[in-house]
DNA sequence: CTAATGTTATAAAGATTTTATAAAATAATG
DNA sequence: CATTATTTTATAAAATCTTTATAACATTAG
């Protein structure tokens, strides 16, 4: 349940058909784009927690995909080429990249790049789980506990419930939040907002009516406390 | 300035004299140590930002060394080694290692990794607040705070009392703050002000009657003085 | 000094926007 | 196909903004 989502980039069908195979097979939901324009299409339109990136594309060079993304786009992206020439390789890092593997790669080593990647944007720290007065979110194996039982959330309100709790404090607007969750092209929806909201205080706050954890900023957005 | 500190534990001199000058030479303050023992008291007596961490290390296996570091050290940490073999690149990514870079490695690849990992956790915490005598604005987390307690503004409020801020000392005319909050169209209706300074002095001012922070210059407008 | 005029302050009523919630319709998933 | 999740719609409630009314204050002319 609850697994990350990992998008792939890639023109090569041999390719794309080995890294799908191969993160499936270890707990992801992988979703898989042949050309830049369907990659930036489907990322938009549901931001995985993480993209890989090929920068031989037939339609646009990855620099150029990978600038454009990281316009919005703020989870790992790793870049995944046959060219291994420093230029590359320094200006795909200086653009946001998050790592840079050369083909053809060792699986192993894809997928511990990966965890690692993964681990960083959630960062805590190898075994993370972010405590509150009331309840518990274990960041590595995904799951939510409130007062010792376990709660079922959708990956969209586990994804909501991340973001809030890695800016704990702050005030994030309707805007911020619609773009990083649903991504850039949902950024006028606050109707989607209202919903989920409405629907992760109902699962983690003991009075919903009256949340202490997530709290409204009319006209502006939701901030989330965590309460003592 | 405020440079970047890094420490580098490898214990081969010539690696050391090599990384040493060329960090140095990109702005980055450097420590190095030729041990485990040595660099892990370093790193504990005064944390740098990153560590670059040889795995072959005379005193102690570099790997133990990363999982000692990690109990207590949440910054990057790159390894940099000779061996390349993926079972020491996967154990040492997953006990938390940010990189793994093989010896010998490309100058400028190795500085945009450095890079890389340190852009993906500075920019947590930086905050901008403005502190007066009797009250301060936290602007990341969009907080107001008088006396320790926390103020709540409504967006229109908020943006007004921002505005005065960035505008310190400066008599600011009717017209002007009208149309930087409510806009262009909005350039006569000074009532509104008139309503909203009066919210805000009630909000901030420690007696409203006698405001010292929004000044009434009649005729002309506003005035925000810090006030000592 | 007093009245007249222009400006500012404040409260409160009315209008509008924003938010919460349930529930139905649609889509996705296994 | 059955189940679960997401999107969409509708409506009630709450919060905020706008507008009006009136009072207070200051300045200047007579």
């Amino acid at each position: 349940m609850n697994r990350s989502e990992i998008l792939i980039i890639d023109d090569e069908e041999q390719m794309r058909k080995l890294l799908e195979i191969t993160l499936h097979s270890h707990d992801f939901n992988v979703r898989v784009a042949p050309t830049a324009k369907e990659g930036m299409l489907l990322a938009a339109n549901h931001p995985p927690d993480l993209i890989l990136l090929d920068l031989g594309l037939p339609d646009e060079s990855g620099h150029d995909v990978l600038k454009k993304l990281r316009e919005w786009y703020t989870k790992p992206i790793l870049i995944v080429s046959v060219q291994n020439n420093e230029e590359d390789i320094v200006k795909a890092l200086d653009n946001g990249a998050n790592d840079y593997l050369i083909k053809p790669f060792r699986t192993g080593e894809l997928l511990a790049r990966i965890r690692s990647a993964l681990r960083n944007t959630t960062f805590i720290g190898l075994n993370s789980i972010a405590e509150f007065k009331d309840f518990q979110v274990d960041f590595t194996a995904r799951i939510v506990t409130k007062r010792n039982e376990q709660i079922k959330l959708t990956s969209t309100e586990y994804s909501l419930l991340t973001l809030f709790i890695q800016n704990e404090g702050k005030a994030l607007t309707h805007n911020f939040l619609l773009k990083q969750i649903w991504g850039p092209s949902f950024a006028n929806e606050s109707q989607y907002l209202r919903v989920y909201v409405g629907q992760l205080r109902k699962k983690i706050e003991d009075n919903p009516n009256k949340p202490i954890h997530i709290i409204t900023e009319s006209g502006v957005g939701y901030r989330f406390v965590s309460g003592e």
